[in-house]
RNA sequence: GCGCCCGUGGCGCAACGGAUAGCGCGUUUGAUUCCGAUUCAAAAGGCUACAGGUUCGAUUCCUGUCGGGCGCGCCA
């Protein structure tokens, strides 16, 4: 919410009273940005909202808050009633310009919010399986999660983000024996992979550095007796690769969570225990089972096997207590689709837990869709058909990859085509913003001649007024993307100011000799643009280049 | 069979319940004696899958139908 808005909300509240002796909340009140320019610079629709309460024609009582209006507590020149019941507001010439200083000023802290009013957040993101390379659907993932933790921070949160590491159970013994079966076949033995194993590239080349740093001697060994080796190298050599990707990717994490950690620190025993007290569970059939059911899931779900082992879902129960006992308000787990069916058992066990369902949000991140000549690409980390993270940062580079992820709403299918990688990486907006910040940086590099004011009187044409209207709009896009999770709506925000300032920069002629005192404020305005633009592309991971 | 997600120009995607549904790619036509043409200006292209409902107003909310994706283990 930026000050004009803040102004306007306060006059209308104020007039509803006096006119209508009638009490409405700011948050009642909704102001929006007219798409058609003749509908002013920002409308409402309070009038028509009231017409229930009021028991009145939207018009009569648009036309009674019109003549109610005090001017002098917002900066408007005039006001309209238009359509079925809208007031619009025009903005007093120039007041707007006065952002340019607070912008300039501001710096890298434009747009910063307290939105999240230093809420204590953990988002867990990513967090795949430490059994082969990362595939799209990870890097969809890790590209949301990291954008969306940066500009929650700016908005505000106390944010900590964190990957789970499934380093216990199946899929790791299942890997260890891939492992294994490499290095023998790497040492001239003919050691076949599991049922199960893992058919992807990266085990081959662990093993075959395995092999350049120990020899052969292990595989003179009788492979059942040295699995735990396998285990143990296979999974530091997997996470510390799945780390690097991630880096290459500029995805990092503040905490990294053990599955095996949360068995070995008996937190399982302890979030049993708790669920016990609770009376959230029962024996049958020699099982342990949790009252899922109590919280919506369609059937109770099994904590500890007949054969005494724990499912997968109660250490993940546990993780999600110690989450909670390390003082986190919010938790937030980004999930791969394939995973849906897995939340409601999450959010009952989290009520099991004695915590509110709102205290754990999962959200979804729909798969992508590979396309290979023209038809789906399927994919399997199991039999190694997977396209890797790494491969497609070569072809098509970092920021194209990171901004073709988050311009696009998590929920939505979407369509990556391998082939159009290359060709894509032209085609991709990215490029467009990144040009138009190349663009603003050029022009201040030949500043030198010209002092950027710091007042903005002659900042009044067309192109300039609706480039002042969207930059003043950055920080409650920030704190609406930072509060909804929807990083793309920051990617919405970019190409919008990217396409306004192309628009300006083609009919404005910034560094004009002949007009010095024009140019230098537009010179300033020039600042605020790219400090914006620089603000928003940090936010989402994209580098703000300086020359391309 | 049940559950979750999606269905918007040729393609890929937007749109706090708001005014004439936008953007990119592709297609067509223009623009550069000047700050970076990876740019700008303009045109064509739509019954928002379909049918009802809610209300001042629906792409958005509710119900149903159709189509696509995914999931329904004492696997992880």
């Amino acid at each position: 919410m930026n000050q004009i808005e803040q102004n306007l909300k306060t006059m209308i509240q104020s007039t509803v009273k006096n006119v209508f002796d009638h009490e409405l909340s700011l948050d009642d009140i909704v102001i929006e940005l007219p798409k058609d320019k003749a509908h002013g610079d920002y409308a409402t629709n309070v009038a028509m909202r009231l017409t229930k309460v009021l028991k009145k024609n939207p018009k009569e009582v648009a036309f009674a808050l019109l003549n109610g209006f005090d001017y002098t507590v917002a900066d408007v020149e005039k006001a309209e009633i238009a359509g079925p019941g809208f007031i619009n507001f025009f903005i007093l010439k120039g007041s707007l310009a006065q952002l340019i200083g607070k912008i300039v000023e501001a710096g890298d802290d434009y747009g910063k919010t307290n939105t999240g009013n230093g809420l204590k957040v953990n988002v867990e993101y990513v967090s795949a399986n430490p059994t082969g390379d990362l595939h799209p659907g990870h890097a969809r993932g890790a590209a949301i999660g990291d954008a969306v933790t940066r500009i929650m921070k700016f908005a505000g949160f106390d944010v900590t983000r964190e990957f789970y590491v499934n380093d216990a159970g199946n899929q790791i013994n299942n890997m260890a024996l891939s492992l294994q079966a490499r290095y023998y076949q790497a040492c001239g033995i003919d050691l076949p992979l599991p049922q199960d194993g893992y058919y992807g590239k990266d085990l081959v080349e662990i093993a075959a550095t395995l092999k350049s740093e120990i020899g052969d001697a292990k595989s003179k060994e009788d492979p059942q007796d040295n699995i735990v080796f396998f285990k143990e190298y296979g999974l530091v050599a997997e996470l510390q690769k799945l780390k690097d990707d991630l880096k290459l990717f500029r995805v990092e994490f503040d905490v990294y969570t053990s599955e095996q950690s949360i068995y070995d620190r008996g937190l399982v025993e302890k979030a049993l225990q708790q669920l016990m007290d609770n009376g959230m569970t029962y024996v049958h059939e020699d099982a342990v089972w949790l009252k899922t059911t109590q919280f919506g899931d369609d059937k109770d779900r099994v904590l500890v096997r007949g054969n005494g082992l724990y499912t997968y879902l109660m250490p993940d129960i546990a993780y999600h207590l110690n989450k909670k006992d390390r003082g986190f308000k919010k938790l937030v787990d980004f999930l791969g689709a394939d995973h849906h069916g897995y939340i409601m058992r999450l959010k009952a066990a989290i009520q099991a837990l004695g915590y509110p369902a709102e205290d754990l949000d999962v959200d979804i991140i729909q798969m992508a869709r590979m396309i290979k000549d023209g038809e789906e690409f399927k994919m399997s980390k199991r039999t190694g058909k997977a396209v890797a993270l790494k491969d497609l940062i070569e072809t098509a580079g970092v920021d194209a990859i990171r901004y073709f992820f988050v311009s696009r709403a998590a929920d939505t299918h979407m369509d990556l085509d391998l082939d159009m990688a290359t060709k894509q990486s032209n085609e991709n907006p990215v490029y467009y913003a990144q040009y138009a910040h190349a663009r603003l940086c050029s022009i201040l590099r030949q500043q030198e001649k010209i002092v950027p004011s710091n007042h903005f009187e002659l900042i009044n044409h067309e192109k300039e007024v609706e480039l002042l209207k969207q930059l003043n709009e950055f920080p409650s896009v920030v704190a609406d993307s930072a509060s909804t999770r929807q990083p793309h709506k920051l990617c919405n925000y970019i190409q919008r100011l990217a396409q306004l300032f192309h628009s300006f920069y083609n009919e404005c002629y910034v560094l004009d000799m002949e007009k010095p005192e024009l140019s230098a404020q537009r010179l300033a305005l020039v600042k605020a643009v790219q400090i914006t633009l620089h603000n928003a592309l940090n936010l989402i991971g994209v580098e703000p280049v300086e020359r391309m």
